[in-house]
DNA sequence: GACAATACGGAGTGTGCACTCCGCTTGTCA
DNA sequence: TGACAAGCGGAGTGCACACTCCGTATTGTC
């Protein structure tokens, strides 16, 4: 991920604008300023520019980094694939809620299929259309929805989590999603 | 609405800036500029601001009006509550899919509860409240939802329409959303 | 330790946009 | 129909913010 070419400083800015850009991207979503990112990592916004380009390639970095992860901890072949579907779904809509760049970005991915880092959305959409399928083979959703239904309604479950406070409210709603996804 | 004592073509730009407000922020949502929607209502940028004093104003007046209507318009007591309720539902969710600023409003009415306009927020989720108890006490939905819940849910399916393309597959997600909601 | 090569900081630039101001026009009313 | 208040247009202002440039500092290499 990190060219090893790199000089130690530039290495060690690079990650420290990573954080800071996750950060406060968390907190105001898209809309903050690079200068605010810049600050919070310490350094200059010479240093944030050089490392990306645009606000836009650092704001799709940070997504880049959320999803990988996400991909590499989904739990493609857990013993029980109803509650592994159920759980990365929640845990995808728990993420939106702490952060705000978060829902916008599974809209998007959900929805417009194309924004850049094709590969990462292409994983993930692969990761969750596994853990429906295994889910849908165990009797526990039912059979004729699809992943692009299960997508529109995690992304609007993602949208809606970004704004409610309420823990509870939101585990709640999400109770209700999951009782019309699942089989009769 | 509109105060009497005004001169006729003020009244009458009034209404064109109110009208090209609502067609240009249902395309390209709040970020639409202010310029934009006096080019739009074939007036100088000093009429727009002279009746509202802030974009954020005439965002805000072009909401009430929607919601108005919407409200205006709620089966509250239609001979089907079950239909009724999921009627109204949906409309939203619609209205919310063909006008990109309406996505957020309900977002914003649902969960923030303040926003300004506060009348016309508690009035629409008044009457989902009204269509909610019909329908639960016909017996077609479940008993254990309250309206934060189904707010929540409406909300996220407004954004999540915002952004889906395809009307087809909105339509069934949402009758995925509404199995949920249905009592077994 | 010297000397490139690489990276850093942050003042400066350009742009877009909300909002203001004022000379001119139009509607109203006697 | 004349006078004047009410309203209009749009150039101008200030500000926020993405992005650039270059003199200075740090790193890696021999």
């Amino acid at each position: 991920m990190t060219p090893p070419g790199m000089r130690a400083d530039a290495r060690r800015n690079r990650e420290r604008v990573l954080a800071a850009a996750e950060a406060v991207f968390g907190e105001h979503g898209a809309t903050a300023s690079t200068e605010e990112v810049a600050r919070r990592a310490g350094v200059g916004i010479g240093t944030v520019f050089r490392h990306f380009p645009t606000k836009q390639a650092l704001y799709e970095a940070i997504v880049v980094r959320r999803l990988s992860r996400l991909v590499e901890e989904a739990p493609l072949d857990a013993d029980d694939p109803a509650e592994a579907f159920r759980s990365f779904f929640a845990r995808i809509v728990d993420e939106s809620a702490a952060k705000k760049a978060f829902a916008d970005t599974m809209a998007v991915l959900g929805i417009d299929v194309k924004k850049s880092a094709p590969d990462v959305g292409e994983e993930i959409r692969r990761a969750l259309g596994v853990l429906l399928e295994r889910a849908q083979a165990a009797g526990a959703i039912r059979s004729d929805v699809t992943q692009a239904e299960v997508f529109v309604l995690l992304a609007g479950a993602c949208m809606a989590a970004d704004r409610t406070a309420d823990a509870a409210l939101r585990k709640r709603s999400l109770a209700v999603l999951f009782d019309g996804l699942a089989a009769r």
